[in-house]
DNA sequence: AGTAAATATGTACTTACGACACATTAATTT
DNA sequence: AAATTAATGTGTCGTAAGTACATATTTACT
């Protein structure tokens, strides 16, 4: 290798080295709620110019000292005020143009709260949920990050117990089912889904019944304790 | 705020904003390989002293212009010579203590590649192929990417037709169960898992016949043309 | 020619899934 | 108080898929 090639790459390594460290990581948070029959996301303004009049997903940058579900439930935690909540890692979306301040990696999660519990902390800021539905548009790539996550969770939802953290804690069946009808849009026979569920082994009968429902109350389960799945997910290996 | 304060929570921000970019992001390949009946990875001597005698996945850190496939595949390219390979991102893991040598977040993907295919541009270089079951340890928290990349194979292994990347285009349906076999660590009975792969449609009868084994040959297949899945994979929403 | 080893295939049993109808209960209306 | 309304609660049948299991056939090898 000759003398100028020596140093032009200590000069490309150099460059490389700093650049490197040039990229910023952040998480983003796909936080659902149910509300009104209908699956919710919390969504913020945009402060961004470039994105004005759009919404966007909850999400910050990850600090040196902090592990990414750390990350995560600060933002969490930030903006709704609850701990004990479901997360999931998702994706990781390192696109080049995805942020136009600069190179930002971000890594998606999504979680699921009882909106009812939650007091938003930040009524005078332009934090508001939305309708998952109704959305056909964010900052970033963030349009991407809801649809990936809504995909994961529409495929978690028939063979694992955590669509539960968006109920309350007693509910019926009735309240179930219109919950599993929003998250995978479609409609769902009542017998079959009853029988569905009953196989699953996740519910007690609470022996108590709904009231203040303008019809013949039905019977309000709960969700065994053992099928509790709050905080981050658990990765199960083998 | 008083001016302390002020000056304080500066100097604070200040730091904190370098820091923010004094976190590297790599990939690592959890690169899948198929070989005498056993499931095999591509694994590398680790470089560092800290895990002197222990083996490392292949990664490299993110360049600052390009995205996270590509710097997979360019892993993939350098190590293998292969190019249009499947692969699928897997799992960001960003734990505070994972690199002795700073901050650094990775982000992994598996891929399946057909041993036979490849010529290990490295014979020089420590590069081999290890049983996946005979992996105790590896260097960083490697193990418990290979674990969660191999758990992320087995649920796909029955539901999408990836498998056939590590194998030759043409193949028996024996060497189909006995690949099923190694992934899943378990027997499977002949016949059923015949009629199963037969319901899925995958395959085409080539009227074809094995050769060069002891013993009776059996007819040969090829995944059909649609269900081929090379380069990296494609997100299917909704 | 005989033997060994693998291929190729079918049936009976059980379990899950989907379509579908009717009696019951409580709140509301008349 | 009786009738109405609207939701709860439950069972069956046909179909599709999953599992366990045995025998005849083909080729290579000796």
């Amino acid at each position: 290798m000759s003398k100028e090639q020596n140093l032009k790459t200590a000069a490309l390594e150099k460059i490389s080295h700093l650049d490197y460290f040039n990229i910023a990581i952040s998480v983003d948070c796909v936080i659902f709620g149910y509300d009104n029959k209908e699956l919710k996301v919390l969504l913020i303004k945009s402060d961004l110019e470039e994105f004005s009049g759009l919404y966007s997903l909850l999400g910050d940058l990850v600090r040196p000292d902090e592990d990414l579900e750390s990350a995560s439930y600060r933002v969490l935690r930030d903006r709704t005020g609850m701990e004990d909540v479901y997360l999931e890692q998702v994706h990781t979306f390192g696109g080049l143009g995805r942020h136009p301040s600069g190179r930002v990696i971000t890594t998606a999660y999504y979680s699921l709260i009882d909106i009812k519990h939650h007091k938003l902390k930040l009524n005078h800021n332009d934090l508001h949920w939305h309708s998952v539905n109704d959305i056909k548009e964010l900052a970033f790539d963030h349009k991407t990050i809801l649809d990936t996550c809504l995909c994961r969770l529409r495929e978690q939802v028939m063979d694992h117990p955590v669509v539960f953290n968006l109920l309350p804690e007693k509910f019926s069946l009735r309240e179930l089912q219109d919950l599993y009808q929003s998250i995978l849009d479609t409609d769902l026979d009542r017998r079959n889904f009853r029988k569905k569920i009953a196989i699953k082994g996740w519910l007690v009968d609470l022996n108590e019944m709904e009231n203040n429902v303008p019809h013949r109350p039905g019977k309000l389960y709960a969700l065994k304790k053992q099928h509790h799945r709050k905080g981050p997910k658990t990765l199960v290996l083998e």
